[in-house]
DNA sequence: CAAGAGATCATCT
DNA sequence: GATGATCTCTTGA
């Protein structure tokens, strides 16, 4: 019994757990990063337990020259984290309600990131709920402000290392899904920049913020 | 279902 | 003093 147990091991750790993206992943080009983190797995390790979803839905902020990124406005005490090296998480507050979660991609001084925007709930699903106060699991986290309230995500996170184990995202056993590529959302004020189709979803999920 | 308003505060002018 | 990488609720068809 135990031996052929053993024998079935690798196979079932390969699927239950996955593989934590090292820094070189973030360092990519932020359109890269925001199309390949579709179909992998955001974790977020609390006390209170952890939380984990399938990437569904990103956008890609590509630098200082894109003006829907907050980094053309300048280098600012919020912005700073997106000046800094790549693999680290950017955490702001909006709207006096909600934190948005970012990963900051690419090289040191160059500010850019990629916008986390909806999650399929895969692990901690209770324990979502009862921070949202719902129970259907498509509206738990569609959405970058209802992600970050199911994760427990705010701004003390703001600078949080991705290599680091409180917050990151793991490469389970699954190949990349098929991409939709839309504009990205909510920023209408960004000139020639608001129409580039750098908001990337994974088709046919029922899990993103919209369609 | 679509459209609109209101909530509420950190950040930058 | 204005605004925003949002969400939820209400209204009305």
């Amino acid at each position: 019994m135990v031996k052929s147990s053993r024998q079935n091991a690798p196979a079932q750790i390969l699927s239950r757990f996955g593989i934590k993206l090292l820094r070189s992943f973030y360092e990519q080009p932020t359109v890269d990063v925001a199309k390949q983190l579709l179909g992998k797995y955001l974790v977020r390790q609390h006390p209170e337990g952890a939380t984990v979803g399938r990437i569904v839905e990103t956008e890609a902020y590509v630098g200082p020259q894109d003006l829907a990124c907050h980094a053309s406005k300048g280098r600012t005490a919020r912005t700073e984290v997106m000046f800094g090296p790549a693999g680290h998480a950017y955490v702001y507050f909006i709207y006096g309600f909600y934190n948005m979660l970012n990963l900051v991609t690419e090289r040191k001084n160059h500010p850019a990131a990629v916008l986390i925007r909806a999650v399929e709930p895969v692990t901690g699903i209770d324990l979502m709920r009862a921070r949202r106060q719902l129970d259907k699991p498509r509206d738990l986290a569609s959405g970058p402000g209802k992600l970050c309230q199911a994760f427990a995500i705010d701004r003390s996170l703001n600078g949080a290392d991705l290599c680091d184990d409180v917050l990151y995202v793991e490469e389970r056993d699954e190949l990349q899904p098929k991409i939709r590529a839309t504009p990205r959302i909510g920023v209408d004020y960004a000139g020639k920049w608001k129409d580039k189709r750098y908001r990337f979803l994974v088709r046919d999920s029922d899990f993103v913020s919209r369609t």
